[in-house]
DNA sequence: GAGTGGTCTAGACCACGAC
DNA sequence: TCGTGGTCTAGACCACTCG
């Protein structure tokens, strides 16, 4: 009545939205199906769908065959979370970006890196060991592990110049990945690096990832003291 | 030739993928318009359309009116990331819940707090202190201050047997959110209430959310040492 | 069995933006 | 200017699932 009906499918997402969130929609309830949503807003059935499967996909609405389309009970906080190369994001505070290799050497991976990279036992894969810094500051330590049985040109990658995670995203395209960030008491090799107290908190940010069934690479990425992850999230 | 058309935007999208990862098309190359790639899977250019959003929504594609398609340069690690509510993560685990009230007063928030809650300077808000338990032992303590000015009926809310995050979701529907994931060494409080050693390196997630142009609960949750926050990434 | 969402189609018009 | 993606339509059939 009030309200011009929205004719394109960003209106109606917006409109189902602002039902939800003034209570017209409970949490719970079951919503009109889409054909009568259609009519209601004077648009095609097609121009709905796509407005409810996104607010669907964001975990705000639940669908299904039959039974219809009701508000979500318990809205999942989901937040994207963005990891860019680690040089852009220090390019992007302006400051000038630093690399070092540190280490570059083949052996057998820790039994948790070879757990993490499930099938590759006991082989001999690449270890790397860099530091990526801001204006002269360390700001990363990256330590990885590289599969020669799936990636062997790796052996004879120069990673002296260029960090080998913009190598591998060049080179090597990945099918999956696993993510885990966790925090841990830094250790005696890390204070080295980074240049902070044995035993202070840092954040971790481990990561595998794949080509199909075989692992490519494992990384530990040790963040400097204060260090946050940040993103934001949609009601 | 040898593979069959795909004839749903699922099949168009993995075939896009298939394409990309196998270096037919290369990073930084434009591929064919939608109507092309319609006549070539023997589909509807809406069917195309679908594939190729999703994919730009990933960040795999760039789209732009007028000049086309064309592969990412650099596909950004993404990683969505679900932050249930911890009874369900406790639960989730077969474990037995459990929740204690530890603090509920009226005070004027600390500084920092203020400043993330941009706009609720001085004000008293309701400040709480809870400890979430599994199977006996804590996992998380939770800090929050919830904005009175936004949210009154708060201030009569009782939070002895629910947690007040729970409360919230109900009650108060947030249209935005910022999130922050750090390391922190754990304090003299949090190591009382979580029974972890001091300076003992811990997981700290902080969360501000809003309605509108209103703060309406600032968070900190600390989590138990060795906790992970775990995602997985789509290539 | 029947009702709901999931998807495809063929066509159309619009909006942006490179030329 | 005009080609490309962005979107809408009206209709159709399918797939899942509840009763």
């Amino acid at each position: 009545m009030s309200a011009s009906a929205p004719k394109t499918w960003r209106g109606v997402k917006e409109e189902v939205r602002r039902r939800i969130r003034e209570r017209v929609w409970k949490p719970g309830e079951a919503i009109p199906r889409e054909a009568d949503l259609a009519q209601e807003f004077g648009c095609a059935r097609a121009t709905v769908n796509r407005a409810l499967q996104e607010l669907a996909d964001t975990g705000i609405l639940e669908r299904k065959r039959r039974s219809g389309t009701r508000v979500a009970l318990h809205p999942p906080g989901r937040a994207i979370i963005e990891i860019p190369l680690i040089r852009k994001e220090i390019e992007a505070l302006g400051l000038r970006y630093g690399y070092a290799l540190l280490v570059r050497r083949r052996a057998a991976p820790p039994h948790a890196v070879a757990i993490a990279m499930s099938g590759a036992s006991g082989a001999e894969m690449l270890h790397v060991r860099a530091l990526h810094s801001a204006d002269g500051r360390p700001r990363v330590l990256e330590d990885r592990w590289i599969n020669l049985a799936t990636v062997p040109q790796a052996a004879v990658a120069n990673f002296t110049a260029r960090s080998p995670n913009e190598w591998l995203l060049e080179n090597v395209p990945f099918s999956r990945g696993e993510l885990s960030i966790s925090a841990r008491a830094c250790g005696a090799a890390e204070a080295d690096a980074l240049t902070v107290a044995e035993g202070a908190p840092l954040l971790v940010l481990d990561r595998t990832t794949w080509s199909l069934a075989s692992s490519i690479t494992h990384v530990r990425l040790w963040y400097e003291p204060g260090h946050r992850i940040v993103s934001s999230i949609r009601g």
